[in-house]
DNA sequence: GATGAATGAGATTTCATTCAT
DNA sequence: CATGAATGAAATCTCATTCAT
């Protein structure tokens, strides 16, 4: 990948999370990356070619950065760091999040094989834990961390810490 | 408000759900409610005025159809009310649900005005409880209630009945 | 069909004639109709539904001109009408020729529909002529008259009739 | 020409001959050729000159073809070998040959030096034979070729041999 | 109130061509 | 000689909005 398609690939994740990805056209990306608009397309074939090369990066990225609180052994552990998710993501990692979640909500472009590792280890743990429904209990902790997910895509809670607390007490981890 | 105006504020609302506000055309609402382009113009000025007409009437029909919840005198009737909540959307309410949630992740549109009533609600049975910090542990619920009504409004879960059992058990309503 | 409509129409009619279809943008034609460029799209869909409308008005108007040459009783009459169309085009039939005849060459666009009563007269003109192959005859009678069309339309031979002697003298009609 | 320079004007050749000219990039005819698309305009300066390369070889390739059939002495053989001229195209030719008919339609590109010789044979086939009016004759044999090369070329009459059998009467040759 | 013709700005995309390496 | 990254102009098309009737 050269300078330039960096360039491009990560400007496009900033604007396209900031401003919606349909919101947000492949001129202003040109622009704000100091490229010509034909280089876009020249690297990407077409917009829709853009977003998925930032999917791509961004899943790797996210799968190499929660990997090892899905491989730990205790699990209470696990549920903790998964719940504690939301709260610890980069830079670059918050844009392609956000951007993850606002196109959710159009077309069906949405990914499972990203949650999937999540949920699998989720249940794992509730298993071990022994709880009645495990599977349940791993699909109620992804709802969870959607809306904290939520909350803090959309910079919205000020007393993260305190409502962190709560709910890892509920969980008793 | 006229039948014409009625016609096209409900088509437009299921078309803005179904496909995106940004997606949808005025000619496509148009065109699906049987009447003029021009007309949606003549009736809200714009088509963010449209959006706008939208919003009052949803959150209208939605307060009214919580207040209900919210006016219990028992706490923990109203804080499992108030979880149970995005399982019981009508058909209507869901698209304005859906809509809403959509447009959370564009622009700084989000009326807070639809949430603090929520949010007083759960604080007040959080305080009745005792519960040590009621205003995060409402700030728990709110996330949660996201979630929830984030993956029912994509029509994800099979197991809802279960999952719902789990949750409730955890704050023991 | 409005006032617009008809101009937009014959414009593009006359310069897909004059520059070929692929090489006359759609704001050219705008331009020279004296009309907005979403107007085109507006009536017609889009490019491709320009030259269809084209299509249609031209083979209609084409069909009406040689109808009465195809009713002749006499089979010579019928022959010799039919070797003479391409010398008598008016002004309109002449660019739709112009330009279906070009079209030929790219895809597969060509429309038999426009040839097949030809072809058909010819043949019962052959016939009645006790020729030995009318098939073959009327097939023979379609090239010479593509040739001869082909020449009119690029304003080539000088000493028309000249050559529409020798040829007619050939098919002794 | 190196072998490279000859790759890109076979390929280019084949390319707009069965898509056209226009709608045949130089990226596409690049890629085709397995070669960087700079190296088209390295050789060729430009598109247009590519295309010049192309007429000038086809045209020599195809006098050479037609040479010994102008030069015979008996000129019925003339006039027969020039009538059945278009179905005896080699692949290579072939293509020439579209290209070039396709090519008469847009713009004024058409090159005359290609048919002259032809004519000039007819012309003295014809006045060989005695003929009325010897420069009429030939332009009636021209227009004939020219439209049993359209037809050719389009690949459309299936009995050609019956065709070129009722010509070839018409013309007692 | 209602229509639908019309506009103009802007979006995505294509493509011949240039140029540093 | 050869590559391929890069450009910029132009092409097709979309769409919110205006306006005469």
């Amino acid at each position: 990948m050269t300078e330039r398609q960096e360039k491009i690939l990560n400007t496009a994740l900033k604007l396209f999370a900031e401003n919606g990805y349909d919101s947000t056209s492949t001129s202003k990306v040109a622009k704000a990356a100091g490229v010509s608009e034909g280089l876009i397309f020249r690297h990407y074939t077409n917009k829709e070619g853009l977003l998925s090369a930032i999917m791509v990066q961004g899943k790797q990225s996210a799968l190499s950065m929660y990997k090892y609180i899905l491989d730990q052994q205790d699990p209470k552990s696990v549920i903790r760091g998964i719940i504690k998710l939301p709260f610890t993501l980069s830079e670059e990692n918050y844009n392609f999040w956000k951007l993850l979640y606002a196109l959710k909500w159009q077309a069906d472009v949405y990914d499972h094989s990203i949650s999937a590792p999540v949920k699998e280890a989720l249940i794992n743990a509730f298993t071990k834990l022994n709880a009645e429904d495990p599977d349940a209990e791993a699909e109620g902790v992804l709802l969870l961390i959607d809306g904290i997910a939520t909350s803090v895509l959309l910079r919205k809670p000020e007393n993260k810490q305190a409502i962190l607390q709560t709910i890892l007490k509920k969980y008793n981890v």
